[in-house]
DNA sequence: CATGAATGAGAGTTCATTCAT
DNA sequence: GATGAATGAACTCTCATTCAT
């Protein structure tokens, strides 16, 4: 390995780094202040840059916090991947399944609010139509392996036999739903946290409903 | 009764009319543009008036959405209440909550989109405290009766006995997250709407996954 | 007297009489709130009349308040003409020149302060020049009359010689000038009001610099 | 001096340069249109800079122009203060009063007007409040400075004995209205200007009003 | 690469004034 | 004469973005 090479390669990590820690700043931010709160100097100040700088990571403010949620959704998509990987009874690969949802909650709450905001598409004419549809792929991916998860168990006869995604639908639901509706909680009574219990309770009557007997 | 009095309720009435059709004009751009796409000239403009006549009707602009979220959670309420005021088997009662949720969908999705930017409490200083404690007293009624909905369901014997908050959430959740869901979908494959097919399936492996044999 | 004659004068009676009513409401919000703080709404809503009703008595807001300013100017030059007519010692006629002041600092100071907004002439392109120059009149007047009372006393040789005019504007600033510093004062202290009494003293030692011994 | 350093420096320098530049615009502006009648955008233009600039050296329009009133009371003081240093008979003092109130003359009449408007407290809500405790520091000060001279001067027999803050107010009360007074007339007859004249006059007189024999 | 002062378009909001009833 | 809902121009202020250094 060339001089130049380790150079460059020096380089490229430390670019990433840099914008490790903007992501970071920015991740912060939105949990206190949500998205439309955040300014620009904010995220600088934030991440102890100057407001120029921000440009030369991220092309304008949309994509820098909609990067979050690719983070988000990246993170949930590798989970899953382990998760319906694994050859294992359902009871398993559910429980496998509330980890990987479980993981993307630790990430940030107000992250996710923040991504449905994008994925409806409105008022964010400033996000490049490749990040969308790179949003939009992950989101079709998580989908895909929860219907992937769900057909696997059916055919195998250990699920009863429903629409494939209309059943990855509806954990996806779940899980967000339960995400966002927990964050709200927080704000009129800021002290509990009950998504852990609840989505396991969720997962445990999911599966009930859907065992074949 | 006399013609000073009717007169005085015709004023009324025109008032309630004339606050209706802002709410109207934005529920119309809130679905187009979204809460932050929208300005209050677009609003003015949809609603044929000027931008200085929202403001007899509306403190400012997170007041006039934010009443969108209002009317939407007070007809799930009404909804749920019929619902739970039954006095029939589970699965009628639960076939009355899937209906009060059907009409909170047709009401507008991009408005519970809103609503949870609300809750979630950022970046709303101009939301009074007033209105705010009315959004969440709406929301806790809801899962209130939804908790006492199952409460009876298990204290008859119907369903297995769960924590009553902790299922009301869940299925509030599911609701939530499954509008969001199928809002997003339809951004990038705008043609069809699953929401009620799958809907009624949530409904459905609930149930199952309740039921007391 | 004829009816028509009557009833005529009834009506102009009702009608100077709603003037002043609504002069007094703008007195007293001019007092707690400014000229600017002021609006045209609130003053109708302390009149208890319609906004609208205010524009048939007066042409806009400037005029409104302006209006102010001209009782105020009419009541000192009342009487100062009364204080000049005397035919009285220099004692005696400074002594009705201070009262004459005083009761126009009773009228209310902050109509003083906007007086001196309205004469410095910027910003108030609503007011019609008729009314300037009749604000402009009796300020002139105001000192016509402080200038001839001067003359009379230089002549009869009470006083010493100075230039009439500037004697008329020296008594007419320090005027202005206590009312107004006075009530800035009271804005941080608002316990105290000394106009009266440091009022006295300048006009005794005023009075001690121009005897003629 | 190292290179940092200087640069250091040199951008602190820059930044009250344009500070300066800013409040310039401002008194040109307040001087032709009033405080009222001139908008930010006015100041920009003037200060040939845009609006947004404005904002990153004051907090909002009423700060800026208040700041003038800063400016105006600063420049008060340091005069009055090197007069009551000196230890010269009272004919001294009282020439060097008057230099130091001319001088505020000539910084801008209009500010003084809207200092008043300011310091009566109605209608800038804008205002911080550590603003207004300046202003009036200030304004205290300068009474305090004038007390103080007076105090000496009766002190040590040159003048008569009066309540020392009452002189102040005066003397002060004088100045304001006398600015005022030939700010108002200039309107309608815009080609004399007999501050000075007038002014010493008024300082003969009350000198001679004063003076113990 | 990094900076941060400057930009300027655009937003929400106010309020003097009007006019149909 | 009186009303008061409606107007809409005009204002202050914010903030994502740029670019000379």
């Amino acid at each position: 390995m060339g001089l130049a090479e380790r150079r460059e390669r020096e380089k490229e990590d430390q670019k990433r780094r840099r914008r490790e820690e903007i992501l970071e700043a920015a991740r912060t931010l939105i949990r206190s202040k949500g998205f439309a709160g955040s300014t620009m100097e904010d995220v600088a100040r934030e991440a102890e840059l100057s407001p120029g700088t921000l440009y030369l990571y991220f092309k304008n403010k949309d994509e820098l916090f909609a990067s979050l949620s690719l983070d988000l959704l990246e993170g949930i998509v590798e989970g899953l991947e382990k998760a319906s990987a694994e050859d294992a009874p359902m009871e398993e690969k559910f429980e496998a399944m509330r980890k990987a949802f479980s993981e993307g909650y630790q990430f940030e709450p107000s992250v996710l609010l923040n991504l449905f905001n994008l994925q409806t598409g409105k008022q964010f004419p400033n996000l490049s139509s490749e990040f969308l549809s790179e949003l939009n792929r992950l989101s079709a991916r998580i989908v895909d392996i929860l219907a992937g998860l769900f057909d696997s168990g059916i055919r195998d006869g250990q699920l009863q036999d429903h629409h494939r995604v209309a059943l990855a639908d509806l954990v996806w639901s779940l899980f967000t739903g339960l995400v966002i509706w927990e964050e709200s909680k927080k704000f009129f009574g800021p002290d509990k946290d009950f998504f852990e219990s609840t989505l396991e309770l969720g997962f445990k009557i999911l599966h009930r409903g859907l065992k074949e007997e």
